[in-house]
DNA sequence: AGTCCATGGTTGTAGGTACAACTAATGGCG
DNA sequence: CGCCATTAGTTGTACCTACAACCATGGACT
């Protein structure tokens, strides 16, 4: 079953290459726009999950299914943000095992003030170059890809990540 | 002329996501299923260049840009892949600052085997979900991404990444 | 020749991430 | 109740990568 034998053909070769370059470049470029914020892209997207949830406030796991990332991770990230003073680890009263991690004023406020430096970073290196319709097709291409990359669906459980079923998504034919 | 004060419509938030969850994902999927050759996926990016290159030899620096890597970490990695006895370093005859990465034998024998594997991890992941005509939108997608990360032009010289004038992936010069 | 600057590479250091091993709490089941 | 498998999180360790500082060579210009 393993070795096809068969080599890519060459448009194939010419789409892996691009998408390989860039997923060397793009993740160092985002970092860096954000830099002057002394936070990580990663960071971002971890509070940026956390504005986002149900009382500011997402447990551990659910934050690492999210934010794509695995357990121990999210967990020293979790406290690398705690001594900045932007979240707040609360045991939670229901499961003694978890922790809940909760979005403190300071980090709203430092949420806030990265939003729209990361959201000028991803305008400017990538959709700015971009059509509409070719934004609407880069989401569903990276839909296809990510639905290969975890078929258990454990992970891509997120709103914008979601099947476009939704309303709020744009509508593409249905597999 | 920072903060465009404008939050990104609902088709942008959803096609950065999917995006930002691919960039995540993908390179730690890679990696994995090129685990069991014992080479990671930079590595063997590094043999392929090599191995396409003329006379299976090419500068660092060149090395460097091929496959997006800074100067430092390519020099880390070839000194690994050395000690591996896949690949060898010998000074350029030309520039006494330069110096070659040479594929020995066991390299290319490492990068035969290896490819069939890569190939096959790469249709799994990528191409077996996507159309012929999906593949060619990615490729075109990424291209204008690239072309915005890299506005230098330094790296994207290779020819699966130059724009889609040339048909072929033709070897340039060796130093 | 002599100076200055740019280029090619290497290494110190710091930070980030994965994997595996570990602790602790939950839930089922006899 | 008590045992066992499972789940939530943490931490030890190893590796990888970026940045910056560094050394050496090449080339231009005087």
């Amino acid at each position: 079953m393993t070795s096809t034998e068969t080599a890519l053909r060459q448009p194939e070769r010419v789409a892996v290459a691009r998408l390989h370059a860039m997923l060397e470049l793009l993740p160092t470029a985002l970092d860096k726009q954000l830099a002057g914020e002394s936070l990580t892209a990663f960071e971002f997207t971890l509070l940026e999950a956390l504005w986002e949830a149900d009382g500011r406030r997402l447990r551990l796991s659910a934050l690492a299914s999210r934010t794509n990332a695995t357990l121990p991770r999210l967990s020293r990230v979790v406290t690398g943000l705690e001594r900045k003073g932007l979240v707040e680890r609360t045991a939670c009263p229901e499961d003694g095992r978890a922790f809940n991690a909760t979005l403190t004023d300071a980090g709203m406020e430092a949420f806030l003030a990265t939003r729209p430096v990361h959201a000028d970073a991803v305008r400017a290196m990538i959709l700015d170059g971009l059509t509409d319709e070719e934004i609407d097709s880069l989401a569903a291409l990276t839909l296809k890809i990510l639905a290969r990359l975890d078929p258990d669906r454990r992970l891509t459980i997120t709103a914008c990540l979601a099947d476009p079923v939704d309303a709020s998504c744009p509508a593409d034919p249905a597999p």
